[in-house]
DNA sequence: TGAATAGTGTCTTTCAGACAATATGCC
DNA sequence: GGCATATTGTCTGAAAGACACTATTCA
């Protein structure tokens, strides 16, 4: 049987700090040619009715990633995804409650693989553009912010694209995501010597078909193991 | 009044999980032209009598960068060094009291800061080069090597390398400290080249004469402000 | 054959890496 | 003048960035 963590101690029995600790997840998803991150309208107190990251205490003999997994499922119905610990964040007063640790971790989804009732009013989320970032509770904003400038980092040296991508993909959609994700436009040309020189694509033997132009072929990544925030360096 | 931390929960009050948290610093000095980690005996279970990173409970009311700093400061005298967050750790098992989360920080003290009592006997404390690496305590000896991955990435576009140097110093002594903290010879001409380039440092109208050969000029840091872990991408 | 997207090559600049001779101050 | 260390430049290859035309399929 699996407990939900108590409210930060008020009382606690001995004159220790036991911080509390949750996990708030970034998810990411491309929409409509945006970066957008999923975020729900929060039904308790504190910040009730106010928008926040998806988030909570840890369960019983639970770590952070199985944590943060958990609350992914919950908000999206989606798993096996790929997911990283991003930074705890501790700053006094970011939870009105007392010392509240975040750890913070961030997941990657295509669109397509969210659940539509995953967003639906029920589950009060919704997907906003990291561009146009409302007001957060907690430090939830800043947590946004130090995510994306990692997810940019990022791609720059390792296959973490990957994950928003279908398993065959062809070079525009892959160049397409690129630019979604980093903000500006980029050379064609440029962009594929840079992705092929990289070696973490392979061009299949197959195309894809589409409208009444020349059809593209389809590659994949060479491995769909992503380096973990233990072997970022 | 400060109260320790008690040890993690063995009869909590209430049947949730209420993870204990713990800082571990990892200390990097230079010292005989090697990256050396200081490390402690614990004096206490578990692993009584075995090398750790220094470390420990949260006091009350503490965040985790005023808890490293605190253990910093009794293992070493130092403080109002460079110190910046690591990861958190908490991998099941590491801790065989139960689960125990560890936020490791990461810390650059010059070898002369480090007060001589600091690694006397009774202290139980001393300095282990990074390349010869000991068996420590729980999973402190990933921890280490993560942070030196880190340092050593972070060598290439921060500044961070000012930690260990004094205010002026000569480009050789700044090449000699970039050849130790990555384990391996660089070319004079081009570390220089790179290094002007990058513009972190700035040569002053200062020289440094010692011996009987041409005298060096002396440089500094343009900004000691090191990006923290947040700007850390 | 026209529409629409796929695919490709060159030039320039910058940077990394290999490589050695000259400059300066002190004794 | 000799010693010891400081300082400096060139060449080559790799990669980034600017830039425009040809290729292919289908309607």
């Amino acid at each position: 049987m699996v407990f939900r963590m108590n409210e930060p101690n008020k009382n606690p029995p001995v004159p220790y700090l036991n911080p509390s600790v949750t996990t708030d997840v970034v998810i990411f998803t491309v929409e409509d040619g945006l970066l957008k991150v999923l975020v729900a309208l929060r039904d308790k107190e504190p910040f009730k009715g106010h928008l926040a990251l998806p988030g909570g205490f840890l369960y019983q003999s639970e770590v952070t990633e199985a944590a943060a997994r958990r609350i992914l499922k919950e908000k999206t119905g989606v798993a096996n995804v790929f997911m990283e610990q991003l930074c705890t964040f501790d700053t006094p007063g970011r939870d009105p409650r007392g010392p509240i640790f975040s750890i913070a971790y961030v997941a990657l989804i295509p669109r397509k693989k969210l659940a539509i009732g995953a967003l639906s009013d029920t589950q009060q989320t919704s997907l906003v553009p990291v561009h146009k970032m409302p007001a957060l509770s907690f430090d939830h904003r800043d947590i946004v912010r130090y995510a994306v400038k990692r997810l940019r980092a990022k791609l720059g040296y390792s296959n973490i694209a990957y994950s928003l991508l279908p398993e065959f993909f062809t070079l525009t959609e892959l160049q397409t995501l690129y630019e979604v994700i980093l903000g500006k436009k980029l050379d064609k040309r440029n962009f594929r010597k840079k992705i092929l020189r990289l070696g973490l694509v392979r061009k299949t033997g197959k195309v894809y078909r589409e409208g009444r132009q020349r059809p593209a072929f389809l590659f994949r990544f060479v491995s769909r193991e992503t380096t973990t925030f233990r072997d970022m360096f």
